[in-house]
DNA sequence: CGTGTAATTGACTCAACTCAATCCCCGTGG
DNA sequence: CCACGGGGATTGAGTTGAGTCAATTACACG
């Protein structure tokens, strides 16, 4: 017996920030509103680079964020892809430390922002904050364990498939909704750690079994659960 | 020029919990003491499984204590080697989930157990511990980004060069310390994601190299700085 | 001093990479 | 509205790092 669907299959591998925000008291949830400001960005905005301090925190409201790290030698790797509710550049605010991620906007973005001195003070007068921030924390490690194992034991493929599940679910929450999902071949690449090559050949075999189709950076996913259960047939001994 | 030294190669990948207990105010410092237990484990002993719930958190005194993760299907991977001044098991505390990894003793192992509700209660109660455990978390996840970029574009060579490193520092703490690290071909390939044999075969190239020698478990590096700068050469352009 | 488990070695296979060429989308300017 | 140009996408051919399967050897422990 197999179960697998395409929430299922990408359960593993998101972080759950959405929890920060509940069981706020409303003071706190007041307080956090009254410290932060709006910001937007357009398509391909830089919201923070690798390597600055961070000035602030993020909270997505709407869009999609692109989360890559770059090494000393150029090779890049894209870490996240976030949607709205998330947290973004929080943690290098709680420990003083150079950003080791770039974001960027795929699509129009809207931010909470909330300036670094504002949320310290939160995070020292808000104890549902702070205790709420420290739970999605520490979520994350099983997260990054999967992550690890997915990269370690499962070939390009199914890898493949997790990515383009996880984009489409990311992609679900834009307004208005859309069918397809856009990414360069060089993200998916670099998402899933494989070559350009080798993931367009892939998404070619995914697309003569008729699962998507693909129109430059537009692709359009037919039949998620067939990905799921590409991935999910690991699961079977 | 190129700058590796095994220090510096295996920073990124280590956690460092030893904040926790930095700048604690004296009163933190004997409630939490207060609250906890000493426990020793001897060689091979499993101080908590995987899918269990955490019956509390543990500070490593001394010795070194093997994590992993099994997949459904039964693939195993090695998440990390903890150090004296690491915490364990304490994530799953704060959310309330089982545990999605397995700890095991290699050695002798002594310490500090923190039982849940004591737990809970310091975290309450203590301000400067909880926000160093904030700390102690948002730490951890550069050390992911660089664990994930290494399986990602790394081959085997120099992921098993970084495993012998990291396990060098780790037996270094030992008392009395020792000269060799002891790990079986299995742990070392669970942890670098490779097989059994591509981890024998590599390790008898370094054999060769005249950069350790082994017999059995037992692993004696005699040239770390070789193994440093193997790994170091991939930051040359 | 057997005996089972772990380590090692060999032969073979294959998934994924590299290098190189060509094609196609898409925005631009005439 | 269409030709043009450039970067991204695609395809092809060849190579190779690492995996699989199978056998042999070396420890470690009762």
């Amino acid at each position: 017996m197999q179960i697998s669907s395409p929430e299922l299959t990408i359960a593993p591998f998101l972080f759950n920030h959405q929890s920060v925000l509940e069981n706020l008291p409303p003071t706190e949830n007041e307080a956090l509103l009254e410290f932060s400001e709006r910001k937007e960005f357009p398509n391909s905005a830089v919201l923070f680079k690798e390597g600055q301090f961070p000035k602030g925190a993020y909270l997505l409201l709407s869009g999609i964020v692109r989360i890559d790290a770059t090494s000393p030698q150029g090779q890049r790797q894209v870490i996240y892809f976030y949607a709205p509710g998330d947290w973004m550049g929080y943690r290098q605010l709680l420990n003083n430390q150079p950003l080791p991620i770039a974001a960027t906007a795929i699509g129009q973005v809207e931010t909470l922002f909330i300036p670094a001195p504002a949320f310290e003070e939160l995070l020292r007068s808000q104890r549902y904050f702070a205790r709420n921030l420290l739970e999605a924390l520490s979520l994350e490690f099983t997260v990054w364990i999967n992550r690890l194992t997915t990269f370690t034991k499962l070939p390009v493929r199914e890898r493949l498939a997790i990515c383009l599940l996880i984009l489409r679910d990311r992609f679900s929450y834009l307004n208005p909704p859309v069918k397809y999902l856009i990414c360069s071949r060089a993200d998916l690449a670099d998402f899933i750690g494989a070559t350009n090559e080798t993931t367009v050949r892939t998404l070619s075999s995914f697309r003569d079994n008729g699962w998507l189709t693909s129109r430059g950076k537009k692709i359009t996913i037919l039949d998620p659960d067939a990905l799921a259960s590409l991935v999910g047939s690991v699961s079977k001994d």
